[in-house]
DNA sequence: CCTCGACTATGACAGCCGTCATAGTAGCCG
DNA sequence: CGGCTACTATGACGGCTGTCATAGTCGAGG
């Protein structure tokens, strides 16, 4: 994740994602969003008026778009694009930061949903906006890849379910055991429904 | 989920289960617990010297028995045992719910490993022995369908990783297609690996 | 009766939280 | 220079949290 110095505003959203990964919505204070961004604390009612509330959907609305770019970013570097490859490369992602970096972090969209969706509706609504990003991204790239249209959907679901479950397990385990184990067992699934071209 | 009218300690461990699934471990109170059990709020440093991690740790650990209890309860009631039907029968349970009761609650377990993965370890430890007695609960259904050993743990991985995921979808967008999806996606898969009995 | 244990009751405490109010600084523009 | 806007700084406030301390109730057993 490219530390990019662009205005503190963009830091702080950045850094609020990357909390809310970590220690879930509530867990994470707007004083601390302020120290990790390296940005003033008088900064966070000047740009988010709208309070922790706006931040939070905002940290979301990023994280969707964010998933949404890496799906591509995958595509473009598969160098046979199948089904399966893609999402072997998405699961991968999660394997090597685990691997790399230790199992501090989760899906910062599962973690709004999981705190806020009985409590915030406007933050359910932004996860459900970030899902929805992220699905349709998995489905463009499946039908480019020769899945029905009314299938490509349904696949690109279950992918991202089975991700953000495994997700979930792993950091519980602390094993990336799920999250190989879901990528073996799906793979060649997804393939076949590539390669039938219908149901 | 029937409300027994047990000990009021047992009342509050379920209470405790009840409010996470809505709200997260973080949100939840203690003082909110004991309301909602009918406990007095003294009796909480009686039962649970270890403050809220004890009783959240309890109450992640039996919601992890009651899941391991219903894929039983799933596996006899069902006219022909086949995995699909198995997982169908665990949507169910969960599309039943939201659409009679609304989409405020989703996995406890889940919303204890998102809050507390990083904050808790014996929190994530009480996690990850939920989600492995629930996985083997599914395997041991599995292979008593002919689904050999070594698959049967995989699939049941799999199985529940999707559906963790597609409650978490389904929760952030107030609707159960993402359940759905999942099951009918899924079904003739694990159909056909206890057709095969081998891969 | 007395005692002892299990359980309940309640008030206090320190800490953190999000938010607000107020004031201050810096820089561009006229 | 004055003034206006963008941004920063900081202290205070009320509310909620988990936890602790203390005292009270109540029933069984000697």
């Amino acid at each position: 994740m490219a530390e990019r110095a662009r205005g503190p505003r963009e830091r702080m959203v950045f850094s609020a994602a990357q909390l809310i990964r970590r220690e879930g919505v509530v867990s994470t204070g707007m004083r601390e969003v302020a120290v990790e961004a390296g940005a003033p604390r008088g900064s966070l009612q000047h740009y988010f008026p709208g309070g922790k509330t706006q931040l939070v959907d905002e940290a979301v609305g990023w994280a969707g778009g964010y998933a949404a770019q890496r799906v591509a970013r995958f595509l473009a570097a598969l160098p046979e694009p199948t089904p399966g490859a893609l999402f072997a490369a998405m699961v991968r992602q999660w394997t090597d930061e685990y691997e790399t970096a230790g199992f501090s972090g989760g899906c910062p969209v599962a973690a709004a949903t999981v705190d806020c969706a009985e409590s915030a509706d406007s933050t359910r609504r932004a996860a459900s906006a970030a899902f929805g990003r992220w699905i349709s991204a998995v489905a463009d790239a499946l039908t480019g890849m020769g899945v029905p249209g009314e299938r490509a959907g349904a696949l690109a679901t279950l992918m991202i379910s089975s991700l953000e479950g495994a997700i979930l397990l792993a950091r519980a385990e602390r094993d990336v055991r799920p999250l190989v184990t879901v990528a073996r067992e799906l793979g060649p699934v997804l393939d076949a429904a590539a390669g039938t071209k219908g149901h």
